[in-house]
RNA sequence: CGGGAAGUGGCGCAGUUGGUUAGCGCGCUGCGUUAGGGACGCAGAGGCCGGGUGUUCGAGUCACCUCUUCCCGACCA
């Protein structure tokens, strides 16, 4: 099965290599681990964008822009934040480059070293609320609700197509409260937005909840996160919304005064989603065909092939089809003429269906005579003879038909790997086999890091909408008494 | 940074105990026949075999060095 990001198959590379071509400089590779994304992945990503956000801005936020380098110093003003990011640090350490003067090419100007190193953002907390204490002066000022979409770049030692490459897109929201409490609710509110762009949007069924301690973002209080389910059973975190409490304010000396007239730090969020969403996408749907898109995200809804043997036909198919485009696009459907000549149908059929297009409408003569179409659904494979006559209706049901069958079909399978698990042995052989766990846990880090090095698995989170089992029972690892279950799993 | 594997036309690979002109599939170009599930024929183009140094009459093949990539760990969205 197509699921594995990194496989070889003939079959698998074709079809990703159409998304994106990993960055291939052939000497002294600095640039390894990053991606080259093509215009058809692009589409894809621009359709999250638009979606993202608009809810964004449905929710009050606005979109604002920050630089690309931080100064050293920044990121060394929140003690965890530093912690957690200092080993991927990519740094700028010269502003020149000279000839050589052996004549052997161009190397580093010493002389143009930086007074003080530049960091390249692998997340903008720091240089955004170094901003934000100057734009904050009242309670007047507050809420600040600011996104930004940018790219960020973190040096892992490894990297994996979409889900952990050296730089990815992503948003980052970054917002700033006159209370905990309106704080606590912003970050609830955007995992909630993701959880439904995941839900409506990508198809993917998501668990939403709280990351344990130990799984929690440098410098967060309290990290929410949205996880799903790949093909293979591992779990993917596709989404996180941090509640940071004060800890940036007191860092960058973010005060406002309050209508009483006191200074107070604010209160902070930040959530982020990236290019790994891009992964989940192809993760939770695709099947040895290729990609199968959701029809929300797809950026062709309908591709129409002709099937002709002579210039004649091939110019009356055309000609139709063309008018039944018209109708579809005015409700709305993005529709797409392959009229390559030099290709045969079938081969037209194997690669729209390896780039994910929901649906396709072939036409040959007989369909011409009959005022038919053949119209085939990428998520089911199946074809059906359809008349002309009210297709775009037809289409635009379909739409719908598809994207919820691929969010049920992908909800059926998480709920079949998805099971309560009280006795460790049990524990040991359901994980090894790809499912959510759903276990008491004695809440302590130790356990946690124990049930990691003994299975690979973590906690996921700690459920708040779905699978939440307030009920007390006993740890699965250590015994001790437990107040609810939580989702373990191998995660990517 | 540890443990594995691999670098040969654009992509995927073969290449025997060293042997002469380095092959195959896909793709690409041209012409023709085809066309309702990845067509076929014919004719072409494209490679100093990752790099370096050795051994040898002779190296894609052997030795040493080096660079890179992939997989498994540590790290992580």
């Amino acid at each position: 099965m197509a699921k594995e990001l990194t496989s070889r198959s003939d079959n698998y590379s074709q079809w990703y290599n159409d998304l994106v071509v990993k960055a291939d400089l052939a000497e002294n590779s600095a640039v390894r681990g990053c991606m080259v994304i093509k215009p058809y992945g692009y589409a894809i990503w621009e359709k999250m964008q638009h979606t993202l956000d608009k809810m964004f801005k449905d929710t009050g936020h606005s979109n604002a822009y920050f630089p690309l380098f931080i100064p050293k110093s920044f990121l060394s003003k929140e003690a965890e934040h530093v912690e957690g990011f200092a080993k991927e640090c990519a740094v700028v350490t010269h502003h020149r480059l000279m000839n050589n003067p052996d004549g052997s090419g161009v190397v580093v100007d010493p002389a143009a070293k930086l007074e003080e190193e530049l960091i390249i953002r692998p997340t903008s907390e720091t240089i955004i609320w170094n901003t934000y204490k100057n734009w904050i002066k009242s309670w007047r000022d507050l809420p600040l609700l600011i996104n930004q979409w940018a790219n960020v770049v973190r040096w892992e030692m490894r990297t994996r197509l979409f889900l952990r490459t050296a730089e990815f897109l992503w948003q980052e929201g970054h917002t700033a409260h006159a209370t905990a409490a309106e704080a606590v609710a912003e970050a609830e509110k955007m995992v909630g937005v993701y959880a439904k762009f995941a839900r409506e949007f990508m198809a993917v069924p998501v668990i939403v909840g709280h990351k344990s301690e130990s799984e929690r973002f440098a410098g967060a209080i309290d990290t929410y996160c949205i996880e799903a389910m790949m093909q293979d059973g591992k779990a993917l975190q596709a989404g996180t919304s941090h509640f940071l409490g004060q800890n940036f304010a007191k860092a960058f000396d973010v005060q406002y005064a309050n209508k009483e007239g006191n200074l107070e730090y604010v209160w902070a969020t930040s959530w982020g989603v990236s290019t790994r969403l891009m992964g989940a996408l192809i993760m939770a749907h695709s099947d040895d065909n290729g990609l199968v898109l959701p029809p929300k995200l797809a950026p062709i809804h309908v591709v129409m092939v002709p099937i002709f043997k002579t210039p004649e036909e091939h110019s009356a198919l055309v000609e139709k089809m063309e008018s039944l485009k018209a109708d579809m696009e005015a409700k709305g459907l993005s529709v797409k003429i392959d009229d390559r000549d030099n290709l045969r149908p079938g081969f037209k059929f194997a690669e729209w269906e390896l780039k994910g297009v929901p649906c396709r409408i072939a036409m040959g003569p007989r369909d011409l005579a009959s005022g038919t179409v053949e119209l085939a659904r990428r998520d089911t494979l199946t074809k059906d003879s359809v008349p002309q006559e009210g297709i775009a209706e037809y289409v635009l049901k379909l739409m719908d038909d598809i994207q919820d069958n691929i969010y049920k079909k992908a909800l059926d399978f998480r709920e079949a790997h998805t099971i309560k698990v009280d006795t460790w042995d049990e524990f040991k052989e359901k994980i090894e086999q790809g499912y959510f766990l759903l276990c008491h846990w004695d809440g302590t880090t130790e356990t946690e890091l124990k049930i990691q090095e003994e299975t690979k698995a973590t906690i996921r989170c700690i459920p708040s909408d779905s699978f939440v089992c307030e009920e007390p029972g006993k740890c699965v690892y250590s015994g001790k008494p437990s107040a609810r279950r939580v989702v373990f799993a191998k995660a990517y």
